[in-house]
Order: C-alpha cells, then sequence, then structure tokens
DNA sequence: CTTGCCGGGAA
DNA sequence: TTCCCGGCAAG
C-alpha cells in the first residue's frame, strides 16, 4: 500500500573494512544485546509456543545451511547492562531442515564465517520501525533519520558545524539502528488516530512521552511499580538493535504511540522529528540547507522544500562510487550478493 | 565495453 | 509480496 516515494534515506553504512575484522567480539555482544527481547515476556501466556521456534522452511535456500549472517554493526559505547538472558529473538539463520534442535536457537555468533556477512536474505514478518538512536553518552536521542541523527552527532557531539564538512562516515560510529516493533502499538492507537481528524498526513510532532528520563544505573530495577518485564501482558513496544538493512533503504516511519520500552531497567526518551515527506532528491549531500546551525530539520505545517530541480532527467541516482556486491563477489557468486544488487537494484550492502 | 539500477513484469 | 530482467545511462 505504501505509495510513497523512494525517499531514498541512504547513507547508513559508509565503508566498513578495518572494524570488521575487529568487529567479531563486538558483534557478539552486538547480538546479545539484541537479543534482550524475549519473546516470551510480550507473548500471551497461553502456550508459549510463540511463532519463532526454529520452523522457518522456506522454499529457497539452496546454498548450503544458513546462507546469511549478520551484516551488523555495533558501536563503541554500551549502555544498557547486558545481563538478562532472554531467548533469542532474532532466529535468522533458521534450519530449514536437519538439526531436530527442538527449539531454542543459540544463536550463530559468527558473522564473518562465509565470506563476508549479509543481510539477513528474508524479512521477518514484523512490524518494525527503524529509528536511530545516538549513542553518545548520556544522549538517547533517537531520530528517525539516519541523515537526522548524523547531523545530530556531528553537530552536538563532534562539535562540527553542521555544514562544510561532509558526512565523514565518523558519526556511523555514534548512533545505532533500532527496530521497534509496534505490532500492537498501532492497535493501542488505531482507537486514537482515526479519533482525530484534524491531521491526516499533517506531521505528528514530538510526541510528549510521559517519560523523558533515562537514567541508566548498574541498578537495573528502576521500575517496579509501573510494569515489570514478566507482569506484562499489555503488548508494548519493544525494540531491538540489531541492525540490518533490507532492500530499499528504510523509510521514515510514523510510530504512533508511546515508544518507551524498558527492556531491563533502562528507558530512553524519544524526541520524534523529520515526518515522513517525500524528500525526492539525493540522499545526504552537503549542500546545507538553512545556515542555521546544527541538529535541525523539521518542516512544521507547510513544508518550505518544495520539489527538487527536476525537469530532465527524473531522478536518476548520480551513480554510486566504490565497489557494489556484482564487482566484489563476481557474477559467478551471484547468491552472494545482497538482495538488492540481486535483483539489480540499488546496493543495499555497499551503499556509497 | 562494463557496471549500477530504474522501471516494469512475472510468479 | 518476492524475484527477475530489459534496457538505459554513467563510466
Amino acid at each position: 500500500m505504501p505509495e510513497r516515494a523512494p525517499l531514498t534515506v541512504a547513507l547508513l553504512f559508509s565503508r566498513k573494512s578495518s572494524e570488521e575484522l575487529d568487529m567479531d567480539k563486538v558483534t557478539a555482544a552486538m547480538v546479545l544485546t539484541s537479543l534482550s527481547t524475549s519473546p516470551l515476556v510480550r507473548s500471551p501466556p497461553v502456550r508459549p509456543t510463540e511463532n519463532m521456534s526454529g520452523s522457518w522452511k522456506e522454499g529457497g535456500a539452496p546454498s548450503s545451511s544458513c546462507s546469511s549472517g549478520y551484516w551488523s554493526w555495533s558501536a563503541p559505547s554500551d549502555q544498557s547492562n547486558p545481563s538478562t538472558p532472554s531467548p533469542p529473538l532474532s532466529a535468522d539463520c533458521a534450519k530449514p531442515f536437519r538439526s531436530p534442535a527442538p527449539d531454542d536457537g543459540i544463536d550463530e555468533a559468527e558473522a564473518g564465517s562465509l565470506l563476508f556477512d549479509e543481510p539477513i536474505p528474508r524479512k521477518r514478518k514484523n512490524s518494525m520501525k527503524v529509528m536511530f538512536k545516538c549513542l553518545w553518552k548520556n544522549c538517547g536521542k533517537v531520530l528517525s533519520t539516519a541523515a537526522g541523527i548524523q547531523k545530530h552527532i556531528r553537530g552536538v557531539h563532534l562539535g562540527r558545524v553542521g555544514d562544510s564538512d561532509y558526512s565523514d562516515g565518523e558519526e556511523d560510529f555514534y548512533y545505532t539502528e533500532i527496530k521497534l516493533n509496534t505490532d500492537a502499538v498501532a492497535d493501542g492507537l488505531g482507537s486514537l488516530a482515526p479519533a482525530s481528524p484534524s491531521q491526516s498526513l499533517a506531521s505528528p510532532p514530538t510526541f510528549p512521552i510521559p517519560d523523558s528520563s533515562r537514567t541508566e544505573s548498574p541498578g537495573a530495577k528502576a521500575e517496579t511499580k509501573l510494569m515489570t518485564p514478566l507482569s506484562r501482558s499489555a503488548p508494548t513496544t519493544l525494540y531491538l538493535v540489531h541492525t540490518d538493512h533490507a532492500y530499499q533503504a528504510t523509510p521514515p516511519v510514523t510510530i504512533p504511540g508511546s515508544a518507551k520500552f524498558t527492556p531491563n531497567g533502562s528507558s530512553f526518551s524519544v524526541s520524534w522529528q523529520s515526518p515522513p515527506v517525500t524528500f525526492t532528491g539525493i540522499p545526504v549531500s552537503p549542500t546545507h540547507h538553512h545556515p542555521g546551525g546544527a541538529g535541525e530539520q523539521r518542516q512544521h505545517g507547510h513544508a518550505v522544500l518544495s520539489s527538487p530541480p527536476r525537469g530532465t532527467v527524473g531522478l536518476r541516482k548520480p551513480r554510486g562510487e566504490g565497489k557494489k556486491c556484482r564487482k566484489v563477489y563476481g557474477m559467478e557468486n551471484r547468491d552472494l550478493w545482497c538482495t538488492a544488487c540481486r535483483w539489480k537494484k540499488a546496493c543495499q550492502r555497499f551503499l556509497d
């Protein structure tokens, strides 16, 4: 149904070559972190035989076992004490057959087994909303676009002025992609969204979340009155920091309701910005929009941005530089390409 | 020539 | 929806 323009948000990961080597250990930790969202916590107390249970028998997968790894990357800082054993959630590399492992699925922590990594071939069927969270110390800023968070980091943390300095890719280390599961939040708000006839396609301004303090203490039990991670039956947004990208850059999303979920005891505030506006143009260009400064990108009411220099040639990408899957792996290893490349679409792995 | 990928179509 | 390919443009 999304009849929206592509809106290339792009520029998620610039180039990663050196960190990929010593990323092993960090990746492992990353996987653990992403596992902190237990499916049991949010499933109804009846027959915890939730969907995910090692039974993804898809059709394809011609390669031998598990033709996918994690293309995730992690950030230097660490927040949220990783001490909550919970069943794995992002069990991607499911074994279609073989291995009578009943359940569980000690996820593989070796992301770089086969040549390189690869984004998960098939997305789970989850209504996920991606956001970008600043990992800087004491700053849990969460934006909805990569460009926004990069600008935020550049301007606020790195000190660089908003413009005149093109994204070096350095900001990539200070923010991460967050996916919040909003399968039921939409429901909670489904009864509220249509109730407000005032704004239909307008931009949802910063949500007044009744919680905006993320006290990260090793105590690990800051909340015990409102909801305990086990006694919460009502569905809530659960987020996991597993990063990956599907084909086509993630578009800005409109997450309704309060986006607050505390896996352990840390909550973060969400300051919403940049609603889904069709912005047809080069993804993140050094060309400044306004000589304003750092950390600004929103449009209220009447959007100030009009159509880009359209007219002649539609909007063909200026041709990406750098090697793409095709060049890297070659035609003979086509099954190693990212899905987008395989389908002759814009590469998602080596985006420029 | 090769490579990236848009647009369109089949399954 | 996933998957593929013709064909074009950039290099």
